[in-house]
RNA sequence: GUCCCAGUAGCUCAGCCGGACAGAGCAACGGACUUCUAAUCCGUGGGUCGGGGGUUCGAAUCCCUCCUGGGACGCCA
């Protein structure tokens, strides 16, 4: 479904594009390609409601001063069947076109019509698209650069299939390699401790508090039984119980901040099933290896990062990377289209390898998208809190939740771009008043679902209700921004930008408030107040969609 | 040293695939509740878009350079 601003958008660019074709032929203007011009929304208002940029951007191959051309293409305009009112030229050339006043009404009824559908694109065809997020290490909690990741991932996903994408949300689980060594020798130790034995967390171990409690779950279950096993399997039993635990703790977590995964994808899986060593094997037919001091290397450098990549170690262990271009070629022969990663920053540097690997198996290195998102800083008071990966002393993803809730919580983490620094301030976030951002746009929802519940006369349908009333400037301009929300929905899509739209919804709930504090929408006059209430009806159908695109709840009472 | 991100109002940030006089929220100041929710609204003040060059009819936006802050440069993940 076409929103109304589009359409005019596109039949204005097609009444230029035959005006062009016409001054051509009427030999005022020369025969040139058609140069891709914009038709926008101006800024200042009085340059219009839509204005053009074609003729200056025909001025060079024309030879003419673009005043001269805008006039030229004005005279040859068939503005038949378009709502507009005035054409002018102006500034240093535009074609600025100013419609009837009134011209967005239309859309009102189409958007109560539409409902939950309102906004929903095709621009994805049904396209499949895999967004994996998250990805944090099975070892410990989640912090709050997962929280920022979970927010944006979940948003970027839920935006993704209302433009029209097939969409799956992965979550690869580390549950290889060196770490799972470090974390059960740090389980070990914690057992030992437990059971009244010295013993010590290896220095590159996991020394949150948090295994404590682990090992102390372990212990209930079988007791002493380990204590004179051997170390290996001691590891390994501890490991296994102890991977099970955190993953069902770290999904708790995540499904209490409203965000599920369609797909949990085990890396130890991808050395079970041999598909490591496929990959690898593949990169060697293709002449992308080579041995160096005893270890396996990928030439990176061929696909322009910065060096060189061990793929297997000198003791014969695959690397990290290794099992993660197993698992990226995993995904394309899955047959996703498009495959997005959304990392932290300190990842960025796995970039440019990761795509050379892509390309260097054969596949698009154009398909893989990573959204690198900048680190998150967390103040309370005022004043920095520390965070100590370390000593495993940080603030996890639960306590966020407990402590600022969720809507609150997942709004600061896409109210900003994913590449700016995010500081989160934890009082803000917590603060029940206005100068918390959060609320503003709930409270638009929760005050128009109270005008609804207390309008007790029967509706006409939306198609048939008199536009006629609406008419103040407060009214128009919010009608006519409630109208961008499609495209606004598309350009979220395509710069998988989540912040865009908290801002749109921001600015949508704003004028409905100002709408609010100067206009009664229940009134005597029966024909204004069924005017009123639909366009109360379209602002609410907006703000819900775009709440539920950002994982927050639309809530009815306040 | 190399690479990535950022530098825009007192603070936190939009705008950055070039467009016409640079925006929002908060903070500051002054107003609005007998009327559908004041978690709201109305008004006022506030900026060398980090500095300097360049490209262009036009630059916060593109290119070069320098400065500042954060991150990455492991046979960790």
């Amino acid at each position: 479904m076409k929103g109304i601003v589009q359409e005019i958008r596109e039949r204005l660019a097609a009444a230029l594009e035959s005006a062009v074709n016409q001054a051509a032929a009427k030999g005022l203007l020369p025969v040139t390609a058609l140069p891709p011009f914009t038709v926008e929304v101006p800024r200042e208002k009085e340059h219009g409601d839509f204005a053009a940029n074609l003729a200056m951007l025909l001025a060079r191959a024309a030879r003419s001063a673009p005043r001269r051309i805008a006039e030229v293409l004005v005279n040859c305009l068939d503005l038949t069947g378009i709502p507009v009112e005035k054409v002018e030229v102006a500034g240093p050339g535009f074609i600025n076109f100013y419609l009837h006043p009134r011209w967005v009404l239309p859309e009102l009824p189409r958007i109560v019509q539409a409902g939950d559908d309102y906004g929903r694109a095709d621009v994805g065809g049904g396209m499949r698209v895999q967004v994996e997020f998250v990805s944090a290490n099975p070892t410990g909690l989640l912090h709050m650069g997962n929280a920022r990741g979970a927010a944006l991932g979940d948003s970027i996903a839920a935006i993704l299939e209302f433009a029209g994408y097939r969409v799956t949300r992965e979550y690869y689980i580390n549950d290889a390699g060196n770490q799972i060594e470090n974390f059960a020798r740090s389980l070990e130790a914690r057992y030992l401790q437990l059971l009244g034995r010295p013993a010590e967390v290896p220095e590159e171990g996991y020394h949150g508090e948090d295994l404590i409690d682990t090992a102390r779950n372990f212990v209930a279950l079988y007791g002493d039984r380990y204590l004179e096993a051997p170390a290996e399997e001691r590891r390994r039993v501890l490991a296994e119980y102890a991977l099970k635990e955190k993953l069902a703790a770290i999904r708790r977590a995540l499904e209490d901040f409203g965000v599920r995964f369609d797909v949990w994808f085990s890396e130890q899986s991808l050395h079970d099933s041999g598909e490591v060593e496929e990959t690898i094997a593949i990169l060697r037919e293709r002449g992308y290896l080579y041995e160096h001091e005893g270890a396996l290397w990928f030439r990176a450098t061929a696909f322009g990062a910065e060096k060189d990549e061990v793929l297997v170690r000198k003791n014969g262990v695959p690397t990290y990377f290794a099992a993660d271009i197993a698992y990226h070629r995993n995904k394309f022969r899955r047959g996703f289209e498009r495959i997005i990663n959304i990392w932290g920053a300190d990842h960025h540097g796995h970039v440019a390898r990761m795509k050379g690997a892509v390309a260097a198996l054969g596949y698009d290195p154009g398909a893989l998208e990573i959204v690198i998102m900048q680190l998150v800083r967390l103040y309370r008071g005022g004043e920095l809190v520390r965070m100590s990966k370390r000593t495993g002393r940080f603030v996890t993803l639960e306590e966020l939740v407990e402590e600022v809730g969720r809507d609150a919580a997942r709004y600061f983490f896409v109210m900003r771009s994913a590449d700016s620094h995010l500081d989160f301030d934890l009082d803000l976030a917590k603060a029940q008043s206005n100068e918390n951002p959060v609320y503003y746009i709930q409270y638009a929802h929760a005050r128009i679902c109270s005008i609804l519940r207390q309008n007790n006369a029967p509706l006409p349908p939306p198609e048939a209700v008199d536009l006629g009333p609406l008419e103040t400037e407060a009214e128009l301009a919010l009608a006519r921004r409630l109208a961008d929300f499609p495209e606004e929905v598309v350009a979220c899509a395509r710069d998988l930008a989540p912040h865009r739209l908290a801002r749109y919804l921001h600015e949508v709930a704003g004028l409905f408030h100002s709408f609010y504090n100067s206009h009664r929408v229940l009134t005597a006059d029966r024909r204004l107040t069924e005017a009123r209430l639909l366009l109360a009806g379209a602002t609410r159908v907006v703000l819900k969609n775009g709440l539920r695109l950002l994982g927050l709840s639309a809530p009815e009472r306040m």
